[in-house]
DNA sequence: GCATACATCATCCAAAAGGATGATTTTGCG
DNA sequence: CGCAAAATCATCCTTTTGGATGATGTATGC
């Protein structure tokens, strides 16, 4: 900021040097003073222009460390779309892994939450996947939290 | 925006005349092309401030609303936990890497969609994973979507 | 001018995930 | 009982993802 007024400063002194001299000038001349007041306009409207957006372009990085908790809105009302499930042919078994998988867990954390082997894991979501169109689990996420089969 | 400029010419117009009478009555006192000048310079810079707000106030509807079949949960009314985003760290490229990654996209379509290369995805995301505690993507959506981060 | 934050890209390596396929066991139902 | 659907597990192979680390360029702040 410091910088921009120092900068401000000289630039105000080149202006007046520069009137100044154009004052010498032209002062005589018929007009003169129209011009002259144009020329300050134009040079101080631009200036100022600049430092309106100085002043608002905001500082990078000022942390306003604000703790806020909030309770996440819980998706209190949740239904699921039991016919969608049905026309999917999603088992209860896959709609299973499918929620733990939403829940972030890994096949190998999965496969101990629900007492299977990984490969079991790995098979039931390759079939949810088949069924829901997806190629990747955050997609398969994505897919079925929009077919309101997982909250 | 015509309603900023219809203003501005009112004001130019205002301006002039004003600037007329005061031309007609000092014109002839001493030092009044210096008063004639500074006057205008101060008018106009200040005119220069005002407008620079003005253009960098950012606009109410700047969005352009696109219609999406996708009809999530109805996250209608979804807020940003700026303050959360900001103790975490989380910078506005890495929360956009999040929320493609949320719509279930791979490492290749993100940097596709982002023009950017893989392996800045790979960075940025490894980044958000960090800051955010998670060592999935499936996490890290689940995080985000906790902490009101994303959608 | 120098330190910092941010964004970008790269390389190497390990772990996880996904696709294809086949086999075995449970279970529900006519 | 016998069938079919569901669930279970496995193997092989490819792709994706994640971790660690370093380099570069560009702003910004002090």
């Amino acid at each position: 900021m410091g910088k921009h007024v120092l900068l401000y400063g000289l630039l105000c002194g080149i202006l007046i040097a520069a009137l100044k001299l154009i004052e010498y000038r032209w002062l005589m001349v018929e007009y003169s003073v129209e011009i002259y007041g144009g020329l300050v306009a134009t040079v101080f409207a631009c200036l100022g222009i600049w430092i309106g957006l100085k002043l608002t372009r905001p500082p990078r990085h000022t942390e306003t460390v604000v703790m806020r908790e909030v309770v996440v809105p819980a998706p209190a009302n949740f239904v699921r779309d039991e016919a969608r499930l049905a026309t999917l042919g999603i088992t209860p078994r896959e709609l299973k892994i499918l929620e733990l998988i939403a829940e972030g867990l890994s096949n190998k954390e999965i496969a101990a939450r629900a007492f299977v082997s990984e490969n079991t894991v790995k098979t039931h979501s390759s079939r949810v996947f088949d069924k829901l169109g997806a190629r990747r689990r955050t997609q398969a996420v994505q897919l079925g939290k929009e077919f309101r089969l997982i909250p």
